[in-house]
DNA sequence: CATAAATCGGACAAATTTGTCCTGTTAAAA
DNA sequence: TTTTAACAGGACAAATTTGTCCGATTTATG
Protein backbone atom coordinates (compact mmCIF):
# COMPACT_ATOMS: atom_id res chain seq x y z
CA UNK A 1 0.00 0.00 0.00
CA UNK A 2 2.84 2.41 1.14
CA UNK A 3 6.17 2.45 0.39
CA UNK A 4 8.73 1.34 3.43
CA UNK A 5 9.37 5.27 4.03
CA UNK A 6 6.16 5.94 4.28
CA UNK A 7 5.26 3.74 6.82
CA UNK A 8 8.26 4.44 9.02
CA UNK A 9 7.07 8.22 8.39
CA UNK A 10 3.65 7.13 9.76
CA UNK A 11 5.01 5.43 12.45
CA UNK A 12 7.94 8.00 13.74
CA UNK A 13 5.35 10.84 13.91
CA UNK A 14 3.01 9.04 15.92
CA UNK A 15 6.06 8.10 18.16
CA UNK A 16 6.85 12.32 18.30
CA UNK A 17 3.25 12.93 18.88
CA UNK A 18 2.82 10.71 22.23
CA UNK A 19 6.51 12.33 23.38
CA UNK A 20 5.24 15.43 22.77
CA UNK A 21 2.38 15.28 24.91
CA UNK A 22 4.50 14.81 27.30
CA UNK A 23 6.48 17.43 26.51
CA UNK A 24 9.45 15.34 25.65
CA UNK A 25 11.49 16.04 22.82
CA UNK A 26 12.85 12.75 21.54
CA UNK A 27 16.41 11.89 19.23
CA UNK A 28 16.55 10.03 15.74
CA UNK A 29 18.05 7.36 18.21
CA UNK A 30 15.21 6.87 20.17
CA UNK A 31 12.78 7.07 17.43
CA UNK A 32 14.80 4.18 15.22
CA UNK A 33 14.38 2.87 18.49
CA UNK A 34 10.44 2.67 19.33
CA UNK A 35 9.38 2.29 16.11
CA UNK A 36 12.19 -0.10 15.40
CA UNK A 37 13.90 1.05 12.10
CA UNK A 38 17.03 1.60 10.26
CA UNK A 39 18.58 4.86 12.02
CA UNK A 40 20.53 6.41 8.92
CA UNK A 41 17.05 5.72 6.68
CA UNK A 42 14.71 7.06 9.03
CA UNK A 43 16.76 10.49 9.52
CA UNK A 44 16.33 10.60 6.01
CA UNK A 45 12.58 10.42 5.98
CA UNK A 46 12.41 12.70 9.26
CA UNK A 47 14.17 15.34 6.97
CA UNK A 48 11.34 15.04 4.59
CA UNK A 49 8.37 15.52 7.49
CA UNK A 50 10.34 18.55 8.88
CA UNK A 51 10.49 20.20 5.24
CA UNK A 52 6.85 18.89 4.69
CA UNK A 53 6.27 21.37 8.15
CA UNK A 54 5.00 18.25 9.70
CA UNK A 55 7.72 17.90 12.49
CA UNK A 56 10.18 20.35 13.74
CA UNK A 57 13.42 19.64 14.42
CA UNK A 58 15.96 21.01 16.88
CA UNK A 59 19.66 20.94 16.28
CA UNK A 60 22.44 20.79 18.76
CA UNK A 61 23.20 19.27 21.98
CA UNK A 62 19.85 18.60 23.59
CA UNK A 63 18.23 19.07 20.61
CA UNK A 64 15.20 16.81 18.60
CA UNK A 65 12.25 16.27 17.07
CA UNK A 66 8.98 17.60 18.25
CA UNK A 67 5.10 18.56 17.39
CA UNK A 68 3.46 21.66 19.06
CA UNK A 69 0.63 20.12 21.24
CA UNK A 70 -2.12 22.37 19.49
CA UNK A 71 -0.71 20.84 15.99
CA UNK A 72 -1.50 17.38 16.54
CA UNK A 73 -5.13 17.59 15.74
CA UNK A 74 -4.89 19.36 12.50
CA UNK A 75 -2.12 17.18 11.27
CA UNK A 76 -3.69 14.26 9.10
CA UNK A 77 -2.25 11.14 8.09
CA UNK A 78 -3.18 11.94 4.53
CA UNK A 79 -0.36 14.80 4.77
CA UNK A 80 2.58 12.59 6.12
CA UNK A 81 1.39 9.75 3.14
CA UNK A 82 1.78 12.94 0.41
CA UNK A 83 4.88 14.12 2.35
CA UNK A 84 6.72 11.13 1.36
CA UNK A 85 4.62 9.55 -0.91
CA UNK A 86 3.22 11.87 -3.11
CA UNK A 87 -0.92 11.44 -3.75
CA UNK A 88 -0.58 9.00 -6.49
CA UNK A 89 -2.81 6.29 -4.08
CA UNK A 90 -5.38 9.28 -4.38
CA UNK A 91 -5.07 9.62 -7.68
CA UNK A 92 -3.32 7.35 -10.14
CA UNK A 93 -5.44 4.45 -12.44
CA UNK A 94 -5.65 1.10 -10.96
CA UNK A 95 -4.27 -0.41 -13.77
CA UNK A 96 -1.36 1.91 -14.67
CA UNK A 97 -3.26 3.93 -17.40
CA UNK A 98 -2.02 7.57 -17.61
CA UNK A 99 -5.45 8.82 -18.91
CA UNK A 100 -8.01 7.23 -17.34
CA UNK A 101 -10.77 8.85 -15.79
CA UNK A 102 -14.89 9.19 -15.55
CA UNK A 103 -14.98 9.65 -19.42
CA UNK A 104 -12.40 7.68 -20.38
CA UNK A 105 -12.43 4.77 -17.96
CA UNK A 106 -10.32 1.93 -17.09
CA UNK A 107 -12.28 -1.63 -17.23
CA UNK A 108 -11.81 -0.97 -13.25
CA UNK A 109 -12.13 2.81 -13.00
CA UNK A 110 -15.54 3.28 -10.93
CA UNK A 111 -14.87 0.19 -8.83
CA UNK A 112 -11.24 1.41 -7.59
CA UNK A 113 -12.26 5.19 -7.47
CA UNK A 114 -15.03 3.76 -4.39
CA UNK A 115 -12.16 2.25 -2.52
CA UNK A 116 -9.71 5.41 -3.00
CA UNK A 117 -12.14 7.68 -2.54
CA UNK A 118 -12.61 6.15 1.28
CA UNK A 119 -9.26 5.68 1.54
CA UNK A 120 -8.59 9.45 1.34
CA UNK A 121 -11.58 10.29 2.75
CA UNK A 122 -10.12 8.01 5.80
CA UNK A 123 -6.07 8.96 5.49
CA UNK A 124 -7.71 12.93 5.66
CA UNK A 125 -10.02 12.42 8.92
CA UNK A 126 -7.72 10.85 10.50
CA UNK A 127 -5.33 13.07 13.22
CA UNK A 128 -2.26 12.33 14.71
CA UNK A 129 -3.82 13.33 18.09
CA UNK A 130 -6.19 10.34 18.12
CA UNK A 131 -3.67 8.02 16.93
CA UNK A 132 -0.50 9.54 19.84
CA UNK A 133 -3.67 9.32 22.31
CA UNK A 134 -4.11 5.41 21.34
CA UNK A 135 -0.68 4.60 21.98
CA UNK A 136 0.48 6.38 24.94
CA UNK A 137 -3.20 4.78 26.97
CA UNK A 138 -1.37 1.20 25.73
CA UNK A 139 -4.47 0.38 23.68
CA UNK A 140 -1.97 0.22 20.69
CA UNK A 141 1.42 -0.61 19.55
CA UNK A 142 4.49 0.39 16.63
CA UNK A 143 6.96 -2.57 17.67
CA UNK A 144 6.94 -5.63 16.15
CA UNK B 1 -1.50 0.32 -4.98
CA UNK B 2 -0.58 -2.96 -7.36
CA UNK B 3 3.32 -3.57 -8.55
CA UNK B 4 3.70 -2.99 -12.16
CA UNK B 5 3.65 -6.37 -13.10
CA UNK B 6 0.29 -7.27 -11.29
CA UNK B 7 -0.98 -4.69 -13.66
CA UNK B 8 0.14 -5.42 -16.93
CA UNK B 9 -1.20 -8.74 -15.42
CA UNK B 10 -4.88 -7.19 -14.99
CA UNK B 11 -4.87 -5.60 -18.77
CA UNK B 12 -3.66 -8.49 -20.25
CA UNK B 13 -6.12 -10.91 -19.11
CA UNK B 14 -8.62 -8.57 -19.94
CA UNK B 15 -7.41 -8.28 -23.05
CA UNK B 16 -7.18 -11.91 -23.50
CA UNK B 17 -10.75 -12.41 -22.28
CA UNK B 18 -11.98 -9.79 -24.90
CA UNK B 19 -10.47 -12.01 -27.54
CA UNK B 20 -11.20 -15.23 -26.35
CA UNK B 21 -14.52 -14.20 -26.26
CA UNK B 22 -14.53 -13.50 -30.27
CA UNK B 23 -12.86 -16.54 -30.26
CA UNK B 24 -9.05 -15.36 -31.31
CA UNK B 25 -6.25 -16.83 -29.76
CA UNK B 26 -3.79 -13.73 -28.90
CA UNK B 27 0.02 -13.52 -29.28
CA UNK B 28 2.23 -12.05 -27.05
CA UNK B 29 3.14 -9.80 -29.17
CA UNK B 30 -0.62 -8.83 -30.02
CA UNK B 31 -0.84 -8.40 -26.08
CA UNK B 32 1.42 -6.22 -25.66
CA UNK B 33 1.09 -3.72 -28.15
CA UNK B 34 -2.91 -3.49 -27.09
CA UNK B 35 -2.15 -2.78 -23.64
CA UNK B 36 0.52 -1.46 -24.11
CA UNK B 37 3.42 -3.13 -22.52
CA UNK B 38 7.12 -3.94 -22.26
CA UNK B 39 6.93 -7.46 -24.72
CA UNK B 40 9.63 -9.33 -22.74
CA UNK B 41 8.48 -8.27 -19.75
CA UNK B 42 5.10 -9.42 -20.34
CA UNK B 43 5.93 -12.62 -21.72
CA UNK B 44 7.42 -12.64 -18.14
CA UNK B 45 3.87 -12.08 -16.70
CA UNK B 46 1.87 -14.03 -18.92
CA UNK B 47 3.99 -16.88 -17.69
CA UNK B 48 3.10 -16.42 -13.80
CA UNK B 49 -0.67 -16.19 -15.12
CA UNK B 50 -0.74 -19.89 -17.42
CA UNK B 51 1.41 -21.06 -14.27
CA UNK B 52 -1.41 -19.53 -11.56
CA UNK B 53 -4.12 -21.31 -13.78
CA UNK B 54 -5.23 -18.05 -14.63
CA UNK B 55 -4.87 -18.39 -18.50
CA UNK B 56 -3.98 -21.05 -21.07
CA UNK B 57 -1.40 -21.01 -23.14
CA UNK B 58 -0.59 -22.84 -26.34
CA UNK B 59 3.27 -23.39 -27.71
CA UNK B 60 3.73 -23.04 -31.40
CA UNK B 61 2.73 -21.40 -35.08
CA UNK B 62 -0.65 -20.39 -34.95
CA UNK B 63 -0.30 -20.31 -30.75
CA UNK B 64 -0.47 -17.87 -28.19
CA UNK B 65 -2.99 -17.32 -24.88
CA UNK B 66 -6.47 -17.77 -24.45
CA UNK B 67 -9.35 -18.17 -21.61
CA UNK B 68 -11.85 -20.56 -21.92
CA UNK B 69 -15.05 -19.33 -21.65
CA UNK B 70 -16.93 -21.14 -19.50
CA UNK B 71 -14.31 -20.31 -16.81
CA UNK B 72 -14.01 -15.75 -17.48
CA UNK B 73 -16.85 -15.73 -14.97
CA UNK B 74 -15.23 -17.40 -12.24
CA UNK B 75 -12.21 -16.06 -12.25
CA UNK B 76 -11.45 -13.31 -9.97
CA UNK B 77 -9.78 -9.94 -10.11
CA UNK B 78 -8.28 -11.50 -6.60
CA UNK B 79 -6.72 -14.29 -8.17
CA UNK B 80 -4.62 -12.14 -10.64
CA UNK B 81 -3.51 -10.11 -7.88
CA UNK B 82 -2.76 -13.08 -5.73
CA UNK B 83 -0.70 -14.75 -8.21
CA UNK B 84 1.35 -11.68 -9.11
CA UNK B 85 2.06 -9.80 -6.22
CA UNK B 86 0.69 -12.26 -3.19
CA UNK B 87 -1.51 -11.60 -0.24
CA UNK B 88 0.30 -9.19 1.37
CA UNK B 89 -2.16 -6.24 0.16
CA UNK B 90 -5.40 -8.05 2.07
CA UNK B 91 -3.17 -9.32 5.40
CA UNK B 92 -0.10 -7.13 5.66
CA UNK B 93 -0.29 -4.33 8.51
CA UNK B 94 -0.72 -0.97 6.83
CA UNK B 95 2.30 0.15 8.65
CA UNK B 96 3.94 -2.68 8.10
CA UNK B 97 4.31 -3.88 11.47
CA UNK B 98 4.92 -8.25 11.65
CA UNK B 99 2.40 -8.75 14.27
CA UNK B 100 -0.72 -6.42 13.77
CA UNK B 101 -3.92 -8.23 14.61
CA UNK B 102 -6.77 -6.64 16.53
CA UNK B 103 -5.33 -8.38 19.61
CA UNK B 104 -2.35 -6.12 19.49
CA UNK B 105 -3.33 -4.08 16.96
CA UNK B 106 -1.48 -0.94 15.27
CA UNK B 107 -2.72 2.50 15.67
CA UNK B 108 -4.32 2.59 12.55
CA UNK B 109 -5.05 -1.31 12.64
CA UNK B 110 -9.02 -1.02 12.58
CA UNK B 111 -9.23 2.11 10.11
CA UNK B 112 -6.88 0.07 7.55
CA UNK B 113 -8.94 -3.11 8.34
CA UNK B 114 -11.45 -1.87 6.91
CA UNK B 115 -10.49 -0.31 3.66
CA UNK B 116 -8.38 -3.57 3.13
CA UNK B 117 -11.74 -5.53 3.86
CA UNK B 118 -13.56 -3.27 1.05
CA UNK B 119 -10.71 -3.73 -1.31
CA UNK B 120 -10.58 -7.55 -0.60
CA UNK B 121 -14.34 -7.73 -1.28
CA UNK B 122 -13.87 -6.02 -4.20
CA UNK B 123 -11.38 -8.14 -6.03
CA UNK B 124 -12.87 -11.19 -4.91
CA UNK B 125 -16.33 -10.27 -6.37
CA UNK B 126 -15.12 -8.61 -10.12
CA UNK B 127 -14.64 -11.31 -12.77
CA UNK B 128 -13.10 -11.19 -15.76
CA UNK B 129 -15.86 -11.62 -17.88
CA UNK B 130 -17.55 -8.38 -17.28
CA UNK B 131 -14.82 -6.60 -17.20
CA UNK B 132 -14.22 -7.85 -20.81
CA UNK B 133 -17.82 -7.58 -22.00
CA UNK B 134 -17.48 -3.81 -20.85
CA UNK B 135 -14.24 -3.43 -23.11
CA UNK B 136 -15.95 -5.54 -26.12
CA UNK B 137 -18.99 -2.73 -25.83
CA UNK B 138 -16.68 0.38 -25.49
CA UNK B 139 -17.48 1.47 -22.33
CA UNK B 140 -13.90 0.94 -21.12
CA UNK B 141 -10.52 1.12 -22.37
CA UNK B 142 -7.02 -0.29 -22.00
CA UNK B 143 -4.72 2.05 -23.59
CA UNK B 144 -3.16 5.65 -22.38
C1' DC C 1 36.50 28.40 23.82
C1' DA C 2 36.46 23.44 23.54
C1' DT C 3 33.73 19.55 23.66
C1' DA C 4 29.88 16.82 23.09
C1' DA C 5 25.29 15.90 21.41
C1' DA C 6 22.45 16.47 18.03
C1' DT C 7 20.40 17.28 13.08
C1' DC C 8 21.62 18.12 7.90
C1' DG C 9 22.96 16.58 3.62
C1' DG C 10 25.67 14.38 0.03
C1' DA C 11 27.70 10.24 -1.77
C1' DC C 12 27.64 5.60 -1.87
C1' DA C 13 25.87 0.53 -1.52
C1' DA C 14 22.51 -3.17 -1.41
C1' DA C 15 18.14 -5.02 -2.61
C1' DT C 16 14.14 -5.17 -5.29
C1' DT C 17 11.49 -4.25 -9.25
C1' DT C 18 11.27 -3.45 -13.93
C1' DG C 19 12.83 -4.37 -18.30
C1' DT C 20 15.96 -6.70 -22.19
C1' DC C 21 18.26 -10.33 -24.81
C1' DC C 22 19.14 -14.65 -26.37
C1' DT C 23 18.67 -19.55 -26.77
C1' DG C 24 15.69 -23.51 -26.44
C1' DT C 25 11.36 -25.90 -27.28
C1' DT C 26 6.94 -26.73 -29.48
C1' DA C 27 3.86 -27.29 -33.25
C1' DA C 28 1.68 -25.91 -37.67
C1' DA C 29 2.37 -25.68 -42.46
C1' DA C 30 4.80 -25.49 -46.81
C1' DT D 1 11.41 -32.48 -43.22
C1' DT D 2 12.59 -27.93 -43.18
C1' DT D 3 10.93 -23.58 -42.11
C1' DT D 4 8.49 -20.50 -39.44
C1' DA D 5 5.69 -18.66 -35.75
C1' DA D 6 4.96 -18.92 -31.40
C1' DC D 7 5.80 -19.65 -26.02
C1' DA D 8 9.47 -20.95 -22.09
C1' DG D 9 13.04 -19.72 -19.40
C1' DG D 10 17.66 -18.24 -17.95
C1' DA D 11 21.00 -14.59 -17.69
C1' DC D 12 21.75 -10.02 -17.74
C1' DA D 13 20.90 -4.72 -17.33
C1' DA D 14 18.60 -0.53 -15.82
C1' DA D 15 15.90 1.94 -12.59
C1' DT D 16 13.97 2.61 -8.23
C1' DT D 17 13.68 1.93 -3.41
C1' DT D 18 15.84 0.96 0.71
C1' DG D 19 19.58 1.42 3.57
C1' DT D 20 24.64 3.04 5.06
C1' DC D 21 28.55 6.14 5.90
C1' DC D 22 30.72 10.19 6.84
C1' DG D 23 31.69 14.91 7.20
C1' DA D 24 29.49 19.54 8.09
C1' DT D 25 26.73 22.37 10.89
C1' DT D 26 24.27 23.77 14.99
C1' DT D 27 23.74 24.47 19.90
C1' DA D 28 24.05 23.47 24.92
C1' DT D 29 27.29 23.07 28.47
C1' DG D 30 31.51 22.84 31.19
Amino acid sequence: MFSKACEYGIRATIHIATQSLEGQRVSLKDIAKEINSPVAFTAKILQQLVRGGIITSVQGAGGGFEIGRGEMESIKLSQIVSAIDGDQIYKACGLGLKECNAKQPCPVHFKFKAIRDELREMLESTNILELALGLKDGATYLKR
